[in-house]
DNA sequence: GTCTATAAGTAGATAGAC
DNA sequence: GTCTATCTACTTATAGAC
């Protein structure tokens, strides 16, 4: 298993540019300027490379790899990321509103972590599905079904209100995403309403009483 | 006033390609390839025009020039459909729930009729912030403080619930806002949830009693 | 691992004939 | 109003020297 011959421990780097470094540029150019908007050139000039000699290519076959390994590497980051945060607020406190409103700012902290990924693969719509999906799952699919157990138990606990926790979920989430993307992308919180603000409205409700 | 020849009462096209067709097919190539993705030449071969030899530039200056024009076109043209809408719900029955029901059915419907503009605009992050203004001052600035005002006299009636009508309104377009991109995006609602599972969740989240 | 040089393609835009 | 022809600049990617 372990056959390779010790060049060096993990990235064997020598003097060059690393591959990390290449993916950290490639990162941030994309998000900033969209898959198009980047050359080849502009990644190797980011990462000290003579622009425009094709170096890059001994990294990377494409500028197309680059970006697939890139959205892999941030998506996985942030799952584990996320996976950590649940564990240690999961049922902390007896309080469930401390504990809903602590569940919100992650939420948000979490969306503005992915900001840049966001950004990039919301530019290539439709031109990456596969890439896409991998967004959807981590972002949709995998938080609301989380949520939505929670709400589910509480609502017969008549800590909150309604009957519909599925849909409840689908509300919360929703609102909290359309708030992030907001602020995003317009560079404004809607209606000057600042994060501290939002959350405690969209906590209130939905407690009961 | 009218000093300008009778050469034709509006659109002179003669026989050739009009202003508005390029406008058209450029909407659409622009929302679902981005602008960069989009080449003069793309846009004369939609419009009927023998692609790459330019003509193209007898109706506009430039590329740019294309993506301006378009977005302002869009803007006024949702801008007036939404004031046309107001008008005709504006206290139409005593039913407040009924009424909030039709008016966010309208907000995600609206939202639809844009999808085609938000989703131009939000590939070109930054770019354009002239552009991207426009976009905001319509669908954030002025909804919201519609809304606002309507929300505020219905917490001193006591028919919705909360105290603070401002972060009400944001959490509101939020979720509405949210809602359709997680549709638009991903192809999918988010959890299964249909539109008029998730507006009755939302209604009933913010209604009193 | 980086450089030089270069191939092959495509882009935006313009001038002028019809 | 459309077509022909063309200029210039830039792009991805490769081959081979160091």
């Amino acid at each position: 298993m372990a056959a390779k011959p010790v060049k060096s421990t993990k990235t064997n780097k020598k003097h060059g540019v690393t591959r990390d470094s290449i993916l950290d540029a490639g990162l941030h150019l994309f998000s900033e300027r969209g898959f198009d908007g980047v050359s080849v050139k502009d990644v190797e000039a980011a990462v000290g490379l003579t622009p425009g000699r094709g170096s890059f290519y001994r990294h990377f076959k494409s500028r197309e790899e680059l970006l697939e390994t890139i959205v892999h590497r941030e998506v996985e980051r942030v799952r584990n990321m996320r996976d950590m945060q649940q564990r240690a607020v999961g049922g902390s406190l007896g309080d469930r509103r401390a504990e809903l409103i602590m569940q919100f700012r992650l939420s948000l902290t979490g969306l503005n972590e992915i900001k840049a990924l966001i950004n990039l693969l919301a530019r290539e719509y439709g031109r990456f599905p596969e890439l896409m999906k991998q967004l959807r799952e981590l972002l949709v699919d995998e938080s609301q079904e989380l949520a939505a157990d929670d709400y589910a138990e509480d609502i017969r606990k008549k800590i909150i209100r309604g009957t519909d926790s599925a849909a409840l979920s689908a509300v919360v989430q929703s609102a909290l995403v359309g708030y992030h993307l907001a602020n995003s992308y317009f560079k404004t919180a809607p209606g000057g309403i600042d994060s501290e603000r939002f959350i405690n409205t969209l906590v209130d409700l939905i407690l009961e009483k």
